[in-house]
DNA sequence: GATGAATGAGGGTTCATTCAT
DNA sequence: AATGAATGAACCCTCATTCAT
């Protein structure tokens, strides 16, 4: 049998050990019991269970991104481009839940090495999703006569896409959890509460206390 | 030393060990050392790794409520409440990092005996903004005439205050790594964010695709 | 309360606990909780757990051969002096489960220290019944004419003291588990197996194979 | 090193230290140091302290009744059956000591899971023997006339059975400490003890108080 | 006369990792 | 290309024992 298939073998079952038992909990035994391969193999390939753990974690994170990206097209609107990047990203989470387990709940738990590793990632989402943010502020046209200032300061915006992505990461543990909603009931509901706010929060409306 | 203090030192150095390393990842010799007592008496007074870990989260998810709910005063509007609530949350986890990490990350992180105990404390603040949001649309008035339908349904709403908690939850991380941003900072951001587009919302306006 | 009476209570206790448990598997914190002090105390008063492993061994050694030599008579023959010996051997060791576990299992199981303190008491009674036997064939008269050599060696009759002995404590522990046999009916039992062949045994008869 | 090999090295080693210390007193370190290999592998193969002693205990009772099985001829009278048993048990015995005292000692008195398994085997042994008497009790032709019932009812011949067994158990430890006794005066003294009288028990005379 | 507080030491068990084949 | 055999190190937990009061 080939390496490679050899090797995404190991890989799928090594993902889907961390996800349910986490890190620490998995031992290279059951990875390379459930891979139905000796374990010294498990090192030939893979080298020592940190490299594997890393490993899974780029491989889920670079397909986690990679349909994201599929779904965008750099050409449309703001609005239109995060909608068709949430229900990929809904839509790639449910398909992956134990990808997204490793990425979401085990890798950022178990020390820096690896919360690193996932950190990059999910700064270039919420980078990319500040941009829409921007482009969003300058497509907006102009701004109601009289309102405040426009501009969301930079913070604002990072705060904003932090929030936004941080709806969106829970949303997707519970579409998983509670079954049932779709990623298109999930990517409306979050559409709806964000964009819809966000639309008028560029207008120059604000929330204040009293 | 009497013994209810030596118990809250343990558990400082628990909390603090949990957060830092994880779960599986700390040793009970950590823990110990960093209490500066020795493991059995640990043992003695806390029982097992489990336990000692169970009780952490217990005490952090209780101080996490208590002190969100000291804030709100049932009596306000809506909005003001979950003002009140949101700057006493983000106050308290970037007051309490360790605790917040104990909760949010490894609890859910480590199997269910534990995920349940801080599945229960989400889904009261969960239901809890779910009532908020309610309340926000009686209160909001008579809806835009010739508007869509103003009442959301119920599966909305919970979608609403999972998505609204999901965003508070990545926001009190990222207020916790930048440091720069106060709790008041981060408030108003999600305030903005979220109430503002929710207001409009049970207006009856909607986003939808194309 | 006067520390006679607080010692033969923590004593009961660890009688009893070593029967059940086995020297090794019972911990002071047991004693000291069954007899109702503090483990301190339990040190102060006897000093260490294998000083008071031995204290049990040596109290219940104590209390058995009083038993059973305040029932035999000097003066009668030497089959009524077995008679009524085992008799107060089988109703000791039933009134006294425990204390007979001590000595017959526990004390012998670990190790030299406690092996050592009962052996000498098993010794004191073997011997007591090898003096009975050899008692008899004094008593027994004039072998059958014609007969084998009557007087057994030494070596034959600490044999058989020994393998009295041994029925008579295989025995004991068959009364205790199966109930029901009184102390008069293993009694009977044992000396009709064994005196009657004794006698036979010492008017010349042997039994050879072939 | 085959796994057979490795198992049989440790479980060489189990059987005498467990003899020597006790279950409890025995570490798994002391058996892996005297099979010569690391603790792991001890646990490799046989998984856990308790399913390595329950081992022991198999592998010796296993033994031991097989010694006593082949040795004794289905066809012969019954006093010849036993002779031959007889003599079969104290030479495997005497030959291997550690395994008698795990069975004999260390097995019964270590708790229910232990005890039982011996248990079973001793059960066997006291029913053969009491079959054995059986016979004998039928072979033994017409009772001398004008004597008691010969028929020894069921519970006698159980007990008789217990305190034969009993006493070759005890003979067995004698036969081991004193050294000299060979197993051949062992089974004699025996046999002469406890045949002879039996015979004349059958033939209906009994022992009885004044 | 009695105890709450505390620990050094050791035992059962698991695991990531390597080597000879 | 693949594995059976083997281990050093560490972890959870318990226990006999002491001291200050």
């Amino acid at each position: 049998m080939p390496r490679a298939v050899r090797e995404r073998q190991m890989m799928d079952a090594a993902v889907r050990t961390f996800a349910e038992r986490g890190y620490r909990a998995t031992s290279m035994d059951e990875i390379a019991e459930l891979a139905g391969v000796s374990k010294p193999l498990v090192y030939l390939y893979l080298n020592s269970k940190e490299e594997l753990f890393t490993a899974c974690i780029r491989r889920e994170a670079e397909a986690l991104l990679t349909a994201v990206q599929a779904a965008t097209e750099p050409g449309l609107p703001a609005d239109r481009q995060l909608w068709a990047g949430l229900t990929a990203f809904f839509t790639h989470t449910a398909e992956n839940p134990d990808g997204w387990a490793v990425l979401h709940r085990q890798a950022r738990t178990h020390g820096e090495p690896f919360a690193l590793e996932v950190s990059v990632m999910r700064d270039v989402i919420v980078d990319y999703v500040a941009g829409l943010i921007r482009t969003a502020a300058t497509e907006s046209g102009t701004p109601r006569p009289g309102a405040g200032p426009t501009e969301p300061t930079e913070r604002d915006v990072a705060g904003l896409a932090q929030a936004l992505v941080g709806a969106a990461e829970s949303l997707a543990g519970w579409v998983n959890e509670m079954g049932g909603a779709s990623a298109k009931e999930a990517t409306a509901t979050l559409m709806n509460f964000a964009w819809v706010g966000l639309s008028d929060l560029l207008k120059g409306e604000r929330w204040s206390p009293r």
